[in-house]
RNA sequence: GGCGAGGUAGCUCAGUUGGUUAGAGCGCCGGAUUCAUAACCCGGAGGUCAGGAGUUCAAAUCUCCUUCUCGCUACCA
């Protein structure tokens, strides 16, 4: 195999919580078995991750909690690296995007990018909400359609006559936060025109071209990350701001660009790029070896950031020049748990570092029950009973049983000492064959990113091994032809080293210490597949048992706890600041029954009804749909907030609000009177 | 709502350009065995390949429709 040169990044994890079972079994596992098994065949691998510390969410967490950004993202990054390292992931470098050196490479990417005309600067005047002190989004702003003369357009669109606007052609516009009329106020942006590089996307990602040239295969793409590409690019293009409105984050590196960070999906993968920086500069290399030339790029992603892997950040390295793109961007879909979705802010996962600190010692276990039920195709699930089930009954029985036999029979017979390879029968040879062909098997798989498939060829060699045993049964024989097992241990020693190499990638602690039994170690892959490993008269050690079973009172105890979090109440926000009693009396709140209600056509959440409050009968447009169906709603009495100024939304005036109390894992509920009042009764 | 990806044995999943009785692992049932963590080994049962229609000598595989799940997006706080 000639020797490649390849930069693998893993996702930065967002440094707003912790991580949980899905992001490591659909980014950080594979992307370490795959970079594991490049080291072993000696291709040249930079493995890079980080945390992404800036953006929108984390600044509006901090607000919330009462902190700064910069706590947030700390903790978060110091949880994360701690597990990373716990759980032995072997990046070459764990960065983050708050470091000087990444401030620094994002802006001179900008500044490239703005000085060979990249970019196309928006200055204009927009529309400006000084009670909210913010600059509003074209949807976010309402008034009288030039065209038709409807009220209640939006600033992109007149849902009436169906023109396309901007918001500066309203006539009379509002501001939809604060209701007030917005000012204008100048701000400029930068966009990255997407729709100038749709030629090249295309040719790249269906025919893996790139200027003409044969740059990867794309058949080698998961169809998810092709079809989702060709889906942007046949929809066409659009300018994308790659600037915000923000205080958080890397700052323009323009003049006059006060108040303006990157938009994060820029920065967070220029992150990758500052991250081999800082590795090089450590380690007396150079980064740009890493980026450039004949080497391959792959990027380990979760599917819900295919478009910025495969279309933006492309674009931003193309646009650069002399940067490489990426060969593959293996997606991965979604690990549910225990029937459901994870969710950070519910509370329903396994995070990583609870599981580092509840079982220091079964990280492999972990991980390999992890492949076994990797998403590469389609969602998967990760129970606690399967949990044990694999264990107890693959890596237990399968793998540890036939590690265990062939040693404690060494020991037995030989005292430890490895027997001599005697004279070879066709079944010894059909048997070395297979210790042959497994591991070619298993790297053709690793390089389709076919990382289960690899790793359960790898425990088909276990199963070989026990197979090969109970059809020679050495222990029978060694009553009446001890020379002939002399050649069956060996070759079952054998056989225990290949696993001590097929398995490193998959599971480093174990291979270890099934190098410890053997005395025996090599990380050359190129190694595997020979029945010479270990020579005769070589000493093995004593075996222990490689895997403890997982008792039932585990999985009752993990179950437990996870039912547990459904019912903490975890994810309510802390008490508002003070409202004076004048704001809280400008709030007219009453009870109105529900009197009709439809679904609205082409929208998902939303339900059209009609209450009566006593004073009047009215429409009021409500997101509840996913919680009750139209039928199940008439007749209700529920809280209705009266004086929300009216506004149009997917075409139909909304005048007010269904109030809703919400629990901790995001159901609704009407709030409904205990004593049969009547509509119009006002609430105080 | 638009787009994308999925729906294959009880469970987790393979099925390459359509081609003989649809596969693997685990679970289940039966058998054999004792070197081994009551493990291993052999055998068996179990599937209208989400549902319907079509193209074809032939469809899990191609086309259309319906339905469910997930993601992106819109809209919703």
């Amino acid at each position: 195999m000639t020797k490649e040169k390849f930069t693998v990044t893993a996702a930065l994890p967002y440094a707003n919580g912790p991580l949980h079972l899905g992001h490591v079994a659909g980014v950080y596992l594979p992307s370490d078995i795959f970079v594991r098994f490049l080291r072993m065949n000696n291709h040249d691998v930079a493995f890079i991750c980080g945390s992404d510390e800036h953006g929108a969410a984390i600044t509006l967490r901090a607000k919330k909690e009462g902190v700064t950004p910069k706590e947030i993202v700390d903790k978060y990054d110091g949880i994360i690296g701690k597990a990373f390292k716990a759980f032995d992931i072997s990046f070459d470098v764990f960065h983050r995007t708050s470091s000087a050196i990444h401030h620094e490479t994002a802006q001179e990417f900008f500044k490239v990018l703005d000085d060979k005309g990249h970019f196309t600067k928006e200055t204009s005047e927009q529309y400006y909400d000084e009670d909210y002190d913010q600059f509003l989004a074209d949807r976010y702003i309402t008034g009288t359609c030039p065209s038709c003369k409807t009220e209640d357009a939006y600033g992109d669109q007149c849902e009436k006559c169906g023109s396309a606007l901007s918001p500066t052609d309203l006539i009379n516009p509002k501001s939809t936060l604060s209701g007030k009329t917005p000012i204008m106020r100048s701000t400029s942006h930068w966009y990255l025109p997407m729709q100038n590089h749709e030629q090249w996307l295309k040719e790249w990602i269906k025919e893996g071209k790139l200027d003409g040239i044969h740059h990867h295969d794309p058949s080698k793409w998961r169809n998810q990350v092709v079809g989702q590409c060709m889906s942007w690019i046949d929809g066409g293009l659009r300018p994308r701001a790659m600037t915000r409105d923000l205080d958080w984050g890397v700052t323009v590196p323009v003049e006059g660009s006060d108040g303006k960070v990157l938009y994060v999906w820029m920065d967070a993968p220029i992150g990758y790029i500052s991250a081999t920086k800082q590795w090089a500069l450590e380690n007396n290399k150079n980064w740009k070896d890493y980026w450039t030339g004949d080497r391959k790029l792959v990027h380990f992603i979760g599917k819900d950031n295919i478009v910025f892997h495969a279309i933006i950040f492309p674009i931003l390295l193309k646009a650069h020049g002399d940067l490489i793109l990426p060969e593959n961007v293996p997606a991965y879909e979604f690990l549910n748990l225990e029937g459901a979705k994870l969710s950070t802010s519910r509370n329903w996962a396994v995070w990583l570092h609870e599981y580092i600190e509840s079982y220091p010692d079964k990280m492999d276990e972990l991980k390999y029950v992890l492949t076994s039920i990797a998403p590469e195709a389609k969602d998967s699930e990760f129970t606690w009973k399967e949990y044990q089930a694999r264990i107890n009954n693959e890596l237990a029985d399968i793998l540890g049983n036939f590690v265990n036999r062939a040693l404690v029979l060494t020991q037995k017979y030989y005292a430890g000492k490895v027997p001599p390879l005697g004279k070879l029968t066709d079944h010894d040879k059909d048997v070395i064959a297979q210790i042959k062909a497994i591991p070619e098997k298993i790297s053709a798989l690793v390089y389709k990113y076919k990382l289960r498939e690899a790793q359960a060829e790898a425990m088909n060699l276990a199963r070989l091994g026990n197979k090969y045993l109970a059809d020679m049964e050495p222990w029978r024989l060694m009553k009446t032809d001890p020379v002939r097992v002399e050649t069956i241990m060996n070759i079952a020693l054998q056989i225990t080293a290949n696993l001590s190499l097929v398995l490193q990638p998959f599971l480093p602690a174990t291979a270890d210490k099934l190098s410890e039994f053997l005395d025996f170690k090599t990380t050359e892959w190129s190694a595997s597949g020979k029945i010479d490993l270990i020579s005769a008269d070589h000493l093995t050690n004593k075996p222990s048992i490689l895997f403890q079973k997982i008792e039932d009172t585990i999985v009752e105890l993990e179950v437990a706890k996870l039912e547990a979090t459904k019912k903490i109440d975890t994810a309510f926000e802390p008490q508002k600041e003070d409202a004076t009693f004048d704001e809280f009396s400008k709030i007219d709140i009453r009870l109105g029954t529900i009197i009709d209600a439809e679904k609205v056509k082409k929208a998902d959440k939303l339900l059209k009804l009609t209450v009566d409050t006593g004073i009047d009968k009215r429409t009021i447009i409500s997101g509840i749909s996913k919680h009750y169906n139209a039928e199940e709603v008439i007749g209700k009495k529920v809280t209705v907030l009266m004086n929300l100024p009216p506004r149009k939304i997917r075409g139909v005036e909304s005048q007010g609000m269904i109030l809703m109390a919400e629990d901790a894992q995001g159901n609704l509920s009407f709030m409904c009177p205990e004593k049969d009042f009547e509509a119009g009764s006002g609430i105080h």
